[in-house]
DNA sequence: CTTAACGCCTGAAGGC
DNA sequence: TGCCTTCAGGCGTTAA
């Protein structure tokens, strides 16, 4: 599951690959992800297009072409990119790969998603776009510190560890680290958002940073599906204290217990003892 | 405005 | 072995 370390890791990795390679084809094998417009149209954008740069808002990936259109994709739950170089369809095809951009010298990029839960939308030069709207402030940028997220919350209900998961207030964090975050700092994770002080949201804001950038230089977390390109696995999965570890010892306190509950219909991982109520 | 529940998907894993 | 159920979860939608 793909969050801001993931996307990141695979944001830099497409940079290094694509970068002025031009899209001469694409095969669209799903028309699921496509999700403003239909294969035709797709097909029809992507063609000739010189890839110029490839960033990272929130959990999105942005393609932006030399012609300044732009490819806005999101990985979701097991989506990711292979590329191939060269590209042979009787060895590289694979059941599970949706979208097809086929460039110069055999070489191709495909999208490769299990669940076909993942987007892909498509815009054209000063048009508005959508995407950004939705999302929240990047985690590291200067505009945020600890009065801010304070006066954000102040009217938020829902267990902290609800409120990270929420894009709109801090765009990138997903489930594993969010658990992560709040077992740094010492935080039950079904305290109330309105309820943490200024200091506590201090802490919230210094490990959420730390332990991105942390995940980052680790090249994001592998547990089941997430891969990089070149099907590459992170390795921060051995850094994880409370996520996956249920019935573990708490790597903090050395004494009591990972649990497991569930919040919104999702696990949530926490040390009773290091995070208690 | 906020919150909670559901659906989308497939493959892995567990129960019997 | 095989069938059935449950689970994984990001996010859009819907309803309250």
């Amino acid at each position: 599951m793909p969050e801001l370390p993931e996307v990141e890791t695979i944001a830099r990795d497409l940079n290094q690959f694509l970068r002025g390679k031009v899209v001469q084809n694409v095969n669209v094998l799903h028309t699921k992800p496509l999700s403003n417009c239909n294969e035709s149209e797709f097909i029809q954008f992507c063609q000739q297009e010189k890839f110029k740069n490839i960033t990272r808002a929130g959990k999105y990936l942005f393609f932006e072409f030399e012609s300044e259109k732009k490819m806005i994709l999101h990985l979701r739950m097991t989506g990711k990119f292979q590329f191939f170089s060269p590209y042979d369809p009787e060895v590289n095809f694979e059941k599970h790969q949706r979208l097809l951009f086929l460039l110069k010298n055999q070489e191709a990029l495909a999208f490769h998603d299990v669940r076909i839960f993942g987007t892909v939308s498509i815009y054209y030069p000063h048009t508005n776009i959508l995407e950004y709207k939705k999302i929240g402030p990047e985690p590291f940028s200067s505009e945020l510190n600890p009065a801010i997220l304070k006066e954000q919350a102040k009217n938020r209900k829902v267990p902290i560890k609800n409120l990270l998961l929420d894009q709109k207030f801090i765009a990138g964090i997903g489930n594993i680290y969010a658990c992560e975050i709040l077992h740094a700092i010492g935080i039950h994770p079904a305290k109330p958002s309105s309820s943490l002080n200024l200091e506590e949201w201090q802490k919230v804001l210094t490990k959420t940073r730390e332990i991105l950038k942390e995940a980052i230089r680790a090249r994001g977390t592998t547990i089941n599906d997430y891969r990089g390109l070149a099907e590459k696995k992170g390795s921060y999965q051995k850094h994880l204290k409370v996520y996956n570890q249920e019935n573990q010892s708490c790597p903090t306190c050395k004494t009591t217990k990972i649990i497991r509950i569930k919040q919104a219909q999702r696990s949530t991982f926490f040390c009773p003892a290091c995070q208690p109520e």
